[in-house]
DNA sequence: GATAGTCACTTGTATTTTGCAAGTTACTAT
DNA sequence: ATAGTAACTTGCAAAATACAAGTGACTATC
């Protein structure tokens, strides 16, 4: 469960709310990331769209602090991290599966996501 | 189905591509607003999100532009006009319901919407 | 018939967010 | 000693958003 205090809500609307932890253009490009696999820093900066790094520490970061990321050091020396999704960023999925069915269904030429993501259960 | 030629997308994704469109704080609560029977320019202001008049003006001109929203004359002088969803803008209601379900489920206070709502079909 | 009110916007300006390029830190490898 | 890699941070320009006020075309009221 997502802790309201670290969030600044414009009304109780579930889909308000939602948009307001989420709902900019590059929080959900980072959860899908994740979903298929992502971890680090640099991969993420390796995907077609292109953030920029000062855009993805400070999105990482947010996410953090809502709990839909964790941040773990995978090494010392220097100290390096993987972020990987709470059960809570986990659950948005079949969010991500309702908007690619309805991208693919009304957007030409969208590609058009493997089974192993349109199919999966959490 | 979406014309591509007004858009600018970040990819192919089918979800950069949506967020391209209704990815701003704002289109897609508009869209709920429409899903829940508002028609008016004067009723999306009374929404308790509190959005500005240029700013709904600019978003109801692009939802117009990309087709998932009709705007229709509904009195002469002054002409006014209705603001209703097209079939495309209609069918993103399985994405408001997922939104939904997961701000419910991992969102504590956030208001349940209506079973005539969450159970509709497109 | 001047004044006030409503609806649907538009305009101007301040503030905030985003984008782009470059720099930094802590290493490892040549 | 020089170059390379990973994960950031910083500075500044550009774009988007917010806030407040104004406009045009009416209708209703004193």
């Amino acid at each position: 469960m997502i802790d309201p205090k670290v969030l600044e809500t414009r009304s109780g609307c579930p889909i308000a709310t939602t948009l307001d932890i989420v709902g900019d253009k590059w929080s959900m490009v980072i959860v899908r990331d994740m979903l298929v696999g992502k971890k680090r820093y640099g991969e993420f900066l390796t995907s077609p769209e292109g953030v920029t790094t000062n855009i993805l520490a400070s999105r990482l970061k947010r996410l953090e602090q809502v709990g839909l990321v964790t941040k773990t050091p995978y090494q010392k020396n220097p100290v390096r991290f993987d972020y990987t999704l709470t059960p809570d960023g986990e659950s948005l999925l079949p969010v991500l599966q309702a908007i690619c069915r309805w991208a693919n269904n009304r957007i030409p030429d969208t590609w058009v996501p493997p089974a192993s993501f349109m199919e999966r259960q959490v």
